[in-house]
DNA sequence: CGACTCATGTAACGAGTTACATGATTGC
DNA sequence: GCAATCATGTAACTCGTTACATGAGTCG
């Protein structure tokens, strides 16, 4: 329900084609919500049919064809409705969490193994968070706007990342004690 | 993708009914993998046809009849082999992340209501993560075993929603602040 | 008498994933 | 010659949400 709203957020910031949404979401927009190209020019097509953007076909030489998306009159007047539309956080889904919890119903150190990738996955993630931090915002307590905002998202994501590198944490150290405990099984 | 295993998870730790399994994953289970009904019972239907679960059809009086399902020898396989797999975590999908990066292409102060909003609602269910966590771990260094990986997954409840609670107060104390900073708008 | 619990489902739809398909240009 | 980048899509499928449907028993 929000792919077509980031799509919003994400064409208002800068228009720009199919391809060019998709690569913003592999990057930036995609560390909080990830979306395939596949996806987006589905999106895509329905936004124009809902009157939310307009198209522009755009021939190059040398390369292919391109089509330009840009936000219309429509479009922000949804993008302001749905910024005022009172939602509730979306339940959350941990596989990860469904499998410690079953974890003695199969190998434990298998599943040991699975949280320490899984740690391992955060603490990179968490590493380019924090080279971007660095980078394009030195002085946060200077920002304000548009500028402000953005950081405020990054921060949400080195936020979560470190929430689940230390969960992971807690969890191998208290099941590595478990395991010295038990010796055999148990 | 998991809802398989995490009913798997939830027949293994105790058989029963669909509607046992609905009410489980609107509890404990459910604070990190929700599922509704229909959801469940679609899925229990796969799974018998899979061979992983058998069935019992249970006549009773004066109630429905209902069907009690257990897990079988290759229900048990799969879930063995699913707990050793190695997967990545999950891409984030975080809806009021998009908000407030769109924050000031609508109007600003209801996108604050909505983090507001937001807030509490992480408030309340951290208290419950912690009233559950005082009543039934109220000595977690003793743990071992299946108790243990419960508690640690009660733990990943409480500390994703005490990120997500404090990740809100930095925003709205940010957004307050580049309020009085810029007090008309900018 | 109305609401709640127990107990099961179907149907339609929307969202996300995976695989397949095409085709020119640029750089190694 | 091969891989990568630019650029667009279709098709099939799974997963999740919402709405609808039924029906007996219990509690206030």
């Amino acid at each position: 329900m929000a792919l077509e709203h980031a799509i919003l957020v994400s064409l208002q910031e800068k228009s720009g084609t199919g391809y060019e949404l998709a690569r913003r979401f592999d990057k930036s927009i995609g560390y909080f919500w990830a979306a395939s190209h596949q996806q987006i020019y589905r999106t895509l097509k329905r936004m124009v049919d809902l009157g939310w953007v307009d198209v522009q076909a755009v021939t190059q030489q040398g390369r292919p064809d391109k089509k330009v998306y840009r936000v219309g009159a429509a479009g922000r007047a949804e993008l302001r409705r749905w910024l005022a539309e009172e939602d509730e956080p979306a339940p959350l889904r941990n596989d990860l969490a469904v499998k410690v919890r079953g974890a003695s119903m199969g190998d434990v150190d298998k599943v040991m193994e699975q949280v320490a990738r899984h740690r391992d996955r955060h603490a990179e993630r968490l590493d380019v968070y924090l080279a971007i931090e660095k980078r394009d915002f030195p002085d946060p307590s200077n920002l304000s706007g548009q500028r402000l905002h953005q950081y405020l998202v990054l921060r949400a994501g080195i936020r979560s990342e470190q929430g689940s590198l230390e969960w992971c944490d807690e969890v191998l150290a208290a099941m590595r004690k478990d395991c010295e405990r038990t010796p055999g099984d148990e």
